[in-house]
DNA sequence: GTAAAAAGTACCAGTTTGTGGTATTGCCCG
DNA sequence: CGGGCAATACCACAAACTGGTACTTTTTAC
């Protein structure tokens, strides 16, 4: 089996040193690079293309390392990037995940956690404590709860909602018209009992309607 | 210490009573309730007002445990629940998830585990593997993911951007221009670059485009 | 300091919506 | 059987939108 690539990115060169240490310790994870800023890792960490990268949050410059996974996730969606963090920051973990990363880790564990927590990450987990766990699932259910107890839509006829699909596209009546073989007029008449139920007064209200917002 | 007050809504007695002989045998946790069909649970859950619900996420029937969740939850969103599930369905747990539950167990866990993932649901946590989590930090980055990296936006002015703030709200021209104290005449001339520069015919597509879609 | 963007205003011509009204057909329910 | 609703279609008018062009004033960048 091949070794995990991993790489390191934090401004601590102590740090940085232990924690390659840790990982050359065993044959199932290989230090591929180590990087001091957030610079330097945006430039090399595309080239280098490891499996992990451990991420510093706080990464002292201006650019810290939240700012470095949205740089470099949209690029490599296949990497995986771990947050490291003194003492569970909540906002700044949770702003993390939300930039890209896929798990994080206290800087004082012990060194068989962290290595277990790099092979559940790259296995597809992602290792974070319960309380942010919740914390993602509680903004993650929001905005779909909304949508689900919206009464409003349900009023409508499955034509109507058929009818709103489309125009939350974009399409004019004419186009919609011509997609359903119907008249433009038959479409606007449509339209106008939606925005009676939606209490609506134009397309883009109702289409906001349509996503829940 | 109050003790946990815990219902337990499961179609088969057999384990029904067996997780609440676990749950009694704790003097910080206490049985309040069993349920075994989704409409006593409904109907029940409301008046006993528990701390969790331990939910069965096949409850036989035609209303699942996903469903007994989405009619509960609103009502009492203080109240935690937990899935029951024999094996790791991925896809069921997530609709759970999503659906207003807050954590899941095995059913073929300890005692002792269940019991600390009862308080750990209690005290804000969401009990779940790394694989769910990794699959809820998933859905939760997408959406944002996307308008990021839409350079499209990116590229309009901090004026352009503004005005489809308002224009993604369902404003016309003219309210807008009452908003910025402005001519609708020039609103109008920033909406005509803001379709230029994102590729777009008409209001509808570019809202869509602003909320990443 | 000059050239290039961005911001603001105005006007034209044509198209599309929004808001009404009317009318026909078919279907379900009491 | 009759009333009500959904679906279809047409008409008409005002309002709003779209795609241009034209011109001035700020801001920004080099």
């Amino acid at each position: 089996m091949e070794a995990i690539k991993v790489c390191i990115v934090d401004d601590n060169s102590q740090l940085r040193s232990t924690l390659q240490e840790i990982i050359s310790m065993s044959e199932d994870y290989r230090c591929v690079g180590t990087m001091a800023t957030a610079e330097q890792a945006i430039r090399e960490i595309p080239d280098i293309n490891p499996d992990v990268v451990l991420m510093d949050i706080n990464l002292g410059t201006v650019e810290s390392g939240i700012d470095c996974v949205r740089a470099l996730k949209p690029q490599m969606p296949a990497t995986n990037f771990m947050m490291c963090t003194v003492y569970e920051e909540d906002e700044k973990i949770f702003e993390a995940l939300r930039a890209g990363a896929s798990g994080y880790i206290l800087k004082k564990t012990t060194p068989s956690i962290l290595l277990h927590a790099i092979r559940e990450l790259y296995e597809g987990g992602a290792p974070m404590s319960s309380q942010i766990a919740r914390k993602v699932v509680a903004a993650f259910s929001q905005q779909n709860a909304q949508r689900e107890n919206d009464q409003e839509i349900s009023k409508l006829t499955n034509r109507e909602k058929e009818i709103l699909e489309w125009l939350s596209k974009g399409l004019t009546y004419k186009e919609i018209a011509a997609n359903l073989f119907l008249s433009p007029e038959t479409i606007r008449k449509h339209v106008y009992h939606i925005y009676e139920k939606l209490h609506v007064t134009n397309r883009v209200e109702a289409v906001n309607k349509f996503f829940g917002r």
